[in-house]
DNA sequence: CAAACATATTGATAAATCTCGATATATAAA
DNA sequence: TTTATATATCGAGATTTATCAATATGTTTG
């Protein structure tokens, strides 16, 4: 969640796509996390399911950012 | 947590002590809690240990009521 | 001091979580 | 349309957490 704050400041740049616009892709958090894939996979997936996180296909890759509504909503809740 | 915003709204007046200046006695939490008098010992131990909680003893009782100051800064970092 | 009461600690078990490797699926490239 | 790449799902083991009953410790009161 605290890398997906400033992803230019986390992660390489994306090959493909030249920005951050829709978040990292699932292999570059996965790396930088140092979990396996299939674990950051299902992490992910969850954190998308509960709201945390909102996940955009682009061809084969997967980005991910943050539902910054969603956080807020909760932060609120634990204020 | 939150029942100790308001300890006269969520609980009995104490019989010995007049106020809930220091929280609220261990026996009224485990009640309300509904968990064993063990599991609710345990918990509130180790909230106290890790700064959430203040605990304070009069004669047998032990009072606890809400570390406000760590707890803003746990809330802030969160947020 | 002995009995009674409030809280703390210990030891144990069931359930949940973390994490992985293996495998499946989806998409793109050759 | 086979192969390579990215992501998803499954099944399983190890670790952690939640919770309890039993017991111990501390404190007051008779």
């Amino acid at each position: 969640m605290e890398w997906l704050k400033e992803p230019e400041r986390h992660f390489p740049p994306h090959e493909t796509l030249k920005h951050f616009n829709d978040g990292v892709c699932v292999t570059y958090i996965q790396e930088k996390a140092g979990l396996s894939q299939s674990t950051i996979s299902t992490y992910l997936t969850n954190m998308e399911k509960c709201g945390l996180l909102i996940s955009t296909r682009h061809g084969k890759w997967s980005y991910l950012k943050r539902n910054e509504k969603t956080i807020k909503e909760f932060t609120d809740f634990l204020t």
